[in-house]
RNA sequence: GGCCUGAUGGCGGAGUGGUGACGCACCGGACUGCAAAUCCGUGAACCCGGGUUCGAUUCCCGGUCAGGCCUCCA
């Protein structure tokens, strides 16, 4: 089974077939870095990590090119650069590293590239050169406009004629453009802003040209596949692609794949800055081991809205105690066996990434792993090799079942509670129950569960508060 | 106002033109000193109304409800 994935441009699924499968590309919008990341932020980054990975296992780690952009010119990063008083670098690093160490505390992969704005100034500058040169864009009172009467194609891909968005435009419009929908690819800077020098005066970049430009400059255009929240489709996609066709690429296209994931939801609207529903990943990270949170975000299929809940992380930690707990019981076993991942092991995530599904089939696998266990049927070895294939394609159970249920104790803890479990073995062999009791109430005061076994007694940290 | 999604058991959430995964919760049983973990098992759902069909949760039309985009936004 080929994999396929959902188009936005084509509205359907498609059979995916890159240009190159030497040369594998994806572009995913990354953030704006001015403050901390919301979980939403983060449901592309881990989607698109999941992609990454199965295209990495399909095409071979070498073969793909991923970038992820980081956008460090904005307005938002102005207001909070002048509000500290200090130049707009502090600020984009401050929370590039905060973003960084949140998404690596996720599980994702760091993509192969991270290119940066700031960065990318002189391929900005160039690209907008040949619109204006070619037609595409035109010079207006410092500012730079791309002239979407260029491009009949425009409105293609969010399924928005020009002429009804003219209909239901809410916002004014400048007098210096030439149509509505023209949208800035420069623009002055205002007094105290960063401003970079360009023929047509001093000024920044608008926001669609940089990752234009960053694709150009990164990946090569045409790219395979072009990632992001369903919500940047208009106008931030649509006008990436009007750029990247008008810069030359009318005889090819920008990206052969366009995938949008739906939102992350607080309730039953989505979670955004702007409404203040917010959760911080870096919050949650404080109080949740990553691979929960990670765990939750894939809980639902990537193109679904997905409700963020404490009942959700609590069934995600729930699906995790389980899926190590069966490991910690096949710790003997040495995975093996056909050493590749079954290709049916793959269907779910093959079936435009059905990570619902996929994780379906990894407790079916571990139910089974710890079936033969049990019987030890000879079949521990194989199902032990799968289940951490495909685990690791959705980068899952990377850590040693015995550090998942004890990492949140530090070393003295640690001593302190195996002292406990051992005096409460000693009462049991002695049959001395109320003792034995009354030292797993004090365990249970550390937040600790004992599970006793035929080899002994094992505990376990319970779910952090 | 325009455009676009979605509606599945108590909850989360896949999937399908012909008896609806999986997880959580609940209940019964096994195991246990009692638990926990584990195992076995029960119960429980396809928004409403039409249409197409031998048959629709699945396709089509209409409605209701919810959400998103049209402005920065993952």
């Amino acid at each position: 089974m080929p994999l396929q994935l959902y188009d936005t441009m084509a509205r359907a699924k498609r059979d995916f077939v890159p240009a190159d499968p030497k040369r594998v590309t994806m572009y995913v919008c990354g953030p704006t870095v001015y403050n901390y990341s919301h979980i939403g932020n983060f449901r592309p980054v881990v989607v698109f990590d999941v992609l990454f990975r199965l295209l990495r296992q399909l095409y071979g780690e070498a073969a793909v090119c991923y970038a992820a952009n980081v956008t460090d010119v904005d307005d938002k990063i102005n207001a909070k650069a002048a509000e500290e008083g200090v130049p707009i670098s502090v600020i984009t690093d401050r929370y590039l590293a905060a973003y960084n160490g949140d998404a690596a505390a996720l599980g994702a992969l760091m993509p192969t590239a991270q290119p940066r704005a700031t960065e990318t100034m002189d391929a900005i500058i160039d690209m907008i050169g040949r619109l204006v040169e070619n037609g595409s864009a035109y010079a207006a009172e410092g500012h730079v406009l791309f002239n979407t009467q260029a491009f009949s194609d425009y409105g293609k891909l969010s399924g928005r004629p020009l002429d009804e968005m003219i209909a239901g435009a809410r916002v004014e419009v400048a007098p210096y453009k030439q149509h509505p929908a023209d949208f800035v690819l420069w623009k002055p800077s205002k007094p105290g802003e960063p401003v970079w020098e360009s023929p047509w005066g001093p000024g920044r970049p608008g926001w669609h040209i940089e990752c234009s430009a960053m694709i150009e400059q990164e990946l090569g255009l045409p790219i395979d596949i072009h990632g992001g929240g369903i919500d940047l489709v208009f106008p931030h996609h649509e006008n990436e692609l009007a750029q990247g066709i008008c810069d030359g690429h009318q005889h090819g296209s920008y990206a052969n794949y366009w995938l949008h994931n739906g939102f992350l939801n607080m309730g039953d609207e989505k979670m955004s800055k702007s409404l203040g529903n917010v959760a911080l990943a870096h919050d949650l990270l404080k109080i949740q081991p990553g691979e929960v949170i990670r765990w939750a975000l894939l809980g639902a299929h990537y193109r679904q809205p997905l409700s963020w809940t404490d009942e959700a992380l609590t069934q995600a930690r729930n699906s995790l105690d389980h899926l190590y707990g069966v490991l910690g019981r096949a710790r003997h076993i040495e995975a093996g066996g056909s050493g590749a991942l079954a290709e049916e092991q793959l269907e779910p995530l093959m079936d435009d990434l059905n990570t619902p599904a996929a994780m379906a089939l990894l407790k079916k696998l571990a139910t089974d792993l710890d079936a033969a266990v049990r019987k030890d049927s000879g079949q521990a070895a194989p199902l032990k090799q799968d289940l951490l294939a495909l685990a690791g394609v959705m980068g899952f159970l990377g850590q040693d079942p015995q550090t998942w249920f004890q990492g949140g104790a530090d070393e003295n803890l640690k001593a302190r509670i195996d002292g406990l479990v051992h005096a409460r073995d000693a009462a049991r062999v002695a049959k001395d129950w109320p003792e034995a009791d009354r030292l797993r109430a004090e365990l249970t005061a550390l937040n600790v569960e004992v599970m006793d076994g035929p080899a002994g007694a094992t505990w376990r940290i319970k779910e952090q508060a």
